[in-house]
DNA sequence: CTGAAAGCGCTAACAC
DNA sequence: GTGTTAGCGCTTTCAG
C-alpha cells in the first residue's frame, strides 16, 4: 500500500485562487459571507483542480462526515441474503437511501448488529466511534429496540426509525397500513366480492393491528360483514395454510382472501388449488407484499407495494435535515397496489 | 445537530493505562515491541473505557481508512432495483463483500459510478478524494473499464476486478466459466443425452467464449457432436426465443439446451411449451444462472449457481492482504450446480 | 467580508 | 521497548 495523501488539498485550491484557506472552507461549505467574485474565484480554482473535501478531514475539524449508517439486524439479513428467495428488501433500502444520500453529498454504510445480543450497546458504539455517522437509519426490527433508541438519544445522533409510528426520539417514517389494508379491500369490493377474509399477522408486530384495522374499517364503512372473517397466522406458511382451512370452512367462506405475507397468501393459494377452487373464478387471493416470488406464481398475485424505497428516502432526508428539537410528527408513506391475475370479479355474486 | 466529539478517545486510554499515546497506538495497530505487561495493560483500559479509533483520525495520519470501495454500475444497478425482478446480484456482492470486511476490521461502501459517462474519471476521483478507500472492488462492466483501472494504478490504491481473468493492474477474480459449462453439459451427459445444444452470449462479454469453449470441450471428450448445436443470443429474452426456435427447427434437434442468461432460458421454455414440448421429457433446460426467477417457473430450473458472493470475498482478501508488487494469478471460484426438475433423462435416447 | 491561529484524534518518524 | 514531536486536511474560534 502506498502512503496515500490527498492530492489536491484545500491549500492547493487557496494558493491557486490567491485567498485563504478559510475562504476555500466558506465556499466549499456554502458559508454567506463572500463575496461573489471571490466565490466564482474559489469555484474555479476547485474545478480546475478537481478538488474533492476529504470526509475524514472534514470529520476530524469538528464538521459532519457526511456518512449515514443504515442498521440492519444481523442475523435476518444475512439469512435473507443467503435464502435467496429474491426477497429485495436490502435492495429497497439502499436504492431509496443511497440515491437521497448522495443527492445531499452524503454516503451510506449498511452495518450489520445483533439485536439479540446483549452486547448490542458495544457493538452500536463501536460503530458510532468508528464512523461517526452524521444520521443513523433503524431499520425493523431495531426502529424498536430502547436499548438502541436511547443510545443514540444520549449521544445526540439523528435517527430514524423505519416502520415505526411512535412518537418518541427520531423520526418516525412507516408505510401507511392501515390505508393499503383499505386499498387491498376496496379493489376486491369495487370487483363485487362481499365477503372477504383476512389473514392477520401477529400480534407482536404493530402493524398487525393496523393492518386488521385497515381492513375491519373499509368492510364495515361499505356496510360488509367481517364476521368469521378474520383469522390470524405468524407470517409463515404453516400458519397461512391453517388460517386459510379455518376460512374456507366456514358455513357461507369468503370469496376473496386477503394475507399479511407472502409465505401465508402462498398456503392460501396452495390450499385454494388442492380444494379445486379456481383463482380468481371462485377465491381472489391479494398479496400483502409484494416479492419477487409473488410476481412469478401461477397465477400471479395481486399485491401490495411496500414502498420501501421511498420509506427510506423520507428517513434519510429527515436525519440529514434535522432540524432538531421540534418533535415531528410521524411521517406515512401511502402504498400502492399491483393489480395482478390473482383477483377478479366472484363468479356467483356472494 | 450536536457538535460531536469522540467520547472517549486515545489519550483518555492513554491516561487511563498511564502510558503514552504511541504505545496505545502500538496496541491498537498490533505492533511488535510491546511488552506483554504493558499491552495487557492497554488492552485492559481500551476494554473497560470502551475505546474505539475513529477511522477519521486514523485515516488522517497517515494510515488506513479501514474503508473499502464497491464500484458498481450506476444505471445497471438502479435498473436492477427498480425493475424488482429478484436479482440479487449486488446483496450476493453484499453478503461476501461485508462480512469479509468486517473480519478485518474493514467497511465496505458501495458507491454507483456512470460506466458510459465521459467524466467517469471525475466521479471517481471525487469519490476516491472523498472517502480514501484502502481497496476498490471493481464489478462488471467496470472490471474491463481501461479508464478506471488505470486511474486505480496510478493512485496506487489496491483494487481487484470481478469476473475477470485478465492479467494486469489488480487482482482478478473470476467465477471458473468453463467449468460451470462443463459441469452444466456433463450432469445433461449422465442423464442420457447426446445432443445437447448451448445458447451463448454475446461475444462482447469474454465469458460468452469462456463458457462456449467450456460446453464444446466437454462434448468432444465426450465424443458427442457439437455442429448446430451452437447458437448464439445477447442475454435477453428475443434473442434467446430466436436461438431456441434454430436449435429446436433442425433436423435432428437437441433433447437439452444449455442457456446462458435466465432471460435467454425463460424463453427456451416458453417455446418448448408452445410446441407442446415435455420439459423435461421431450426437452431438458437448463440455465446458467440461479436467479429466482428461475426457482419459480415451472418446472423449477437445474441451474448453475454462480459464486457471487465467494468471489466478492476472495477479491476483498486480496484488496485488504494486498502484498501488493507481486503479480498475483487470477483467482478462479469454482461454480456448483442446483439440479431442479427441468432436467431429465431424455424420453428417447437420441 | 476575510485572514490567522489553534486543534480535532491519530500515527510516522525520530529520539531516548 | 517506550516516549516525544510534528503534522495529516479541514473547520472552528477569534481578529482584523
Amino acid at each position: 500500500m502506498a502512503r496515500r495523501r490527498q492530492a489536491v488539498t484545500i491549500r492547493h485550491v487557496a494558493a491557486d485562487a490567491g485567498v485563504s484557506l478559510q475562504t476555500v472552507s466558506r465556499v466549499i461549505n456554502k458559508e454567506p459571507n463572500v463575496r461573489p467574485e471571490m466565490m466564482a474565484r474559489v469555484q474555479d480554482s476547485i474545478a480546475r483542480l478537481g478538488y474533492v473535501p476529504s470526509i475524514a478531514a472534514q470529520r476530524m475539524a469538528g464538521s459532519r462526515s457526511y456518512l449515514i449508517v443504515a442498521l440492519n439486524d444481523r442475523e435476518r439479513t444475512i439469512a435473507g441474503w443467503r435464502d435467496r428467495q429474491g426477497t429485495d428488501w436490502v435492495d429497497q433500502m439502499l436504492l431509496g437511501g443511497m440515491l437521497t444520500c448522495a443527492e445531499h453529498g452524503y454516503r451510506m454504510i449498511v452495518e450489520l448488529v445483533d439485536t439479540h445480543s446483549d452486547h448490542i450497546e458495544r457493538e452500536l458504539l463501536a460503530a458510532i466511534a468508528a464512523i461517526q455517522p452524521d444520521g443513523v437509519i433503524l431499520t425493523p426490527p431495531h426502529s424498536e429496540n430502547p436499548l438502541i433508541t436511547r443510545l443514540l438519544e444520549e449521544h445526540r445522533i439523528a435517527f430514524a426509525r423505519i416502520g415505526s409510528r411512535n412518537a418518541g426520539p427520531g423520526f418516525a417514517v412507516a408505510m401507511d397500513e392501515a390505508g393499503a389494508a383499505r386499498i387491498a379491500t376496496e379493489h376486491l369490493i369495487a370487483l363485487g366480492h362481499r365477503r372477504i377474509g383476512f389473514i392477520a399477522g401477529p400480534d407482536e408486530y404493530e402493524l398487525s393491528g393496523w393492518r386488521t384495522d385497515g381492513w375491519r374499517t373499509t368492510m364495515v364503512d361499505a356496510g360488509l360483514p367481517t364476521d368469521g372473517l378474520l383469522a390470524a397466522g405468524d407470517f409463515g406458511f404453516a400458519s397461512g395454510r391453517a388460517a386459510a382451512a379455518a376460512l374456507l370452512g366456514s358455513a357461507v367462506p369468503p370469496t376473496a382472501i386477503i394475507a399479511c405475507s407472502d409465505q401465508m397468501t402462498l398456503a392460501t393459494l396452495e390450499l385454494a388449488r388442492e380444494r379445486g377452487l379456481d383463482v380468481p373464478g371462485d377465491l381472489s387471493i391479494l398479496c400483502f407484499d409484494d416479492t419477487p416470488i409473488v410476481r412469478f406464481v401461477h397465477p400471479p398475485l395481486t399485491a401490495i407495494v411496500q414502498p420501501i424505497a421511498e420509506v427510506t428516502a423520507r428517513a434519510v432526508e429527515q436525519v440529514i435535515g434535522d432540524q432538531s428539537g421540534d418533535v415531528a410528527e410521524p411521517i406515512i408513506v401511502p402504498a400502492t397496489l399491483a393489480v395482478r391475475a390473482s383477483t377478479g370479479a366472484p363468479r356467483s355474486p356472494a
